[in-house]
DNA sequence: TTGTACGCGTTATCAC
DNA sequence: GTGATAACGCGTACAA
């Protein structure tokens, strides 16, 4: 009765000539292995064969079969792909515990919010939290995570020469290993999810120039050990270099180590220090422990701008009082997310893991915090 | 040989009791609905109908499939769920067109990303573009599109009127319809996906503050017509929020409506204008055309801080040169892909669409647009 | 070199 | 009220 010939295949859309009436159709049915098996007179193993290059195929089958999964440009559906793994992978995440600093919890809720997304995929995650303050903490906290034979780590590592160790550790043993927050160096076994410190010393150095116009700037390192160094100091490098490139001789700049409870290693106090300097006009302090600075400044009524970091409970306080003009964001939330889901993707789909992913550096004052929050 | 009872059961770890012996395993298998049928004694049918609350299932087994779900915490593995769906799902999307305002220009790349990631699980969209200055254009747009019959439809309205009766119309035509970058209301048919434009004023409000004082700002809204104006009016009465709520005398504020060309309706110049105004030390621009005032300023060498949206290229070289002094960055391409994003996971998945999906509000300075850019 | 049959987890349908 | 089974799209082991 009728004869029709395919004549043109593409993007969904299909051309039929059918008795001299040539139709147009707008395919709104997904093509699947087995519709372009049919298309090629093939079968589906053929078509397979082809997509996956493993070889066996004749010339003259693969040449077809290859046109026309250009023709509509064809994905294989990631969905079915995986259907048949019915292994549950498990993703450890190491980073320190939250009772030293609260920058971390947000990180729970990445976890949350990730096992919410991927549990009924097969993924799982495990959290080893060590001590902040301890690389030795770090070390053997990661060593008996090793030990489990995870699928897959993703880690915020404090320590430069212990990461570098776990990481080499990791790459030998074929243990998938992502980095954040802390990157450990450019060239590594790793790959890194964070932002970039540099950058983010800049952007400081931007804000306290607006704010200051000139003067006298501290960079305050607070209650940070040595090894754990290494992202303050890519954050100072950052911040000089802003003023650097400026060329101006209006400020003046200075570096402060300070402890816990605001102290100079010559025991030497704040307050005195302050006295000391009384043109300092503007602060920058390179981790969430902002809070103390401002209110050091908020007790002694000191004019001071101050510019730090990061959105936990007592600097979003200060900020909202005025006592902090601005906060940069490092939201460690965002970072675990993308971090464990780039992971997971990987596991499940074969998704490749970019050498690093620089995520956006926001820039907080009083009026904007809350969407950060969620 | 050996007699086993499962003895518990929960979040993958199981323990038998065998021989008096206590094992603890760990289960690196995913459950499925099989293995609950196992388990309760039943048939996968039976689980299935507890699980979905289909009836027909005796009192007892409805009870002991129950109570192990609920002990393992189960959920269906959502791949295996739209297996069987093999339809192409047709989501449409209107937005303004670009050559006018190259604000738009982000949202291609998010429909082509958006693109790439749901082609094959059988999603593709569909572009309708209107005239940003023709409610007729709008409506006509929107006409065509929905005499298609998509799937769902993503627009960013610029006319509230037009935009209601679109969204009602959908409505009643059972289309599902999102609404991104302006909302049209607040207890409407359709959801919206963007910021909260109130809010984004009082952030504005907040960093001219910091940058001037006191003194007197000017609020520009620049070549917009009177039926795109819903937007403007949020962010400007959430700037005077700002200074209402400081309840300050230290600061003037004015609203200047401008054509493109900057003049007034009543042809006056902006240059004539500031003139008569020596005392303006501020600006917030309402609009992504912020740099026609910045290249005001750079022209006439006046001395103004600029607050104002958006990083289109003019506006990105007019900050790094300095004379635009704080962004707010809207992030079309966020709005779009999260919009298609949503109303994709919903026809896939049957994920819920949420009523308001509001996004973070960027503040942006010459050290850190770069990372917003991607 | 190619085709076939089966499994993966879920759900709709049909038979009992 | 319940159980058995086919179907979905893909990958693969095995048969031809």
């Amino acid at each position: 009765m009728f004869s029709s010939t395919y004549n043109c295949v593409f993007e969904n859309k299909i051309s039929i000539l059918l008795n001299d009436l040539f139709i147009f159709v707008l395919m709104t049915k997904k093509y699947t292995i087995k519709d372009i098996a049919e298309m090629a007179g093939v079968s589906k193993g053929t078509v397979d064969r082809v997509l996956h290059n493993r070889g066996k195929v004749s010339d003259s089958a693969k040449e077809k079969i290859t046109k026309i999964l250009e023709e509509i440009n064809f994905k294989p559906n990631p969905i079915a792909k995986n259907l048949k793994n019915n292994k549950i992978y498990r993703i450890c995440i190491l980073f320190p515990e939250s009772h030293k600093d609260s920058y971390w919890v947000p990180c729970l809720d990445a976890i949350t919010e990730f096992e919410e997304n991927y549990q009924s995929l097969g993924v799982k995650t495990e959290q080893y939290r060590y001590n902040s303050s301890s690389p030795q903490s770090f070390k053997e906290t990661a060593l008996s995570l090793i030990s489990t034979e995870p699928d897959a780590i993703l880690m915020a590592p404090l320590f430069f020469n212990e990461a570098q160790a776990v990481s080499k550790l990791c790459h030998d043993k074929n243990i998938i290993i992502s980095t954040f927050n802390n990157i450990i160096r450019k060239e590594g076994f790793s790959n890194y999810i964070g932002q970039d410190l540099f950058q983010s010393g800049r952007i400081a150095a931007k804000l306290l120039d607006t704010l200051l116009g000139q003067g006298h700037i501290a960079i305050i390192h607070v209650d940070e050990i040595v090894q754990n160094a290494t992202h303050m100091q890519q954050k100072e490098r950052g911040f000089k270099s802003y003023f650097e490139d400026k060329n101006s001789s209006s400020y003046k700049i200075s570096t402060i180590n300070l402890d816990k409870n605001l102290n100079f290693e010559n025991e030497e106090s704040l307050e005195a220090y302050f006295n000391n300097h009384e043109d300092i006009n503007g602060v920058f302090v390179t981790t969430s422990k902002t809070y103390k600075i401002a209110e050091f400044k908020k007790t002694y009524q000191k004019n001071l701008k101050i510019v730090g970091y990061d959105l936990v409970d007592k600097n979003i306080t200060l900020l909202k009082e005025g006592y902090i003009d601005f906060l940069i964001n490092q939201n460690p939330k965002q970072q675990a997310f993308v971090g464990l889901s780039t992971l997971a993707e990987h596991l499940l789909f074969d998704k490749d893991i970019p050498k690093s992913i620089l995520l956006p550096i926001d820039i907080i004052n009083s009026e904007n915090f809350q969407q950060y929050l969620e």
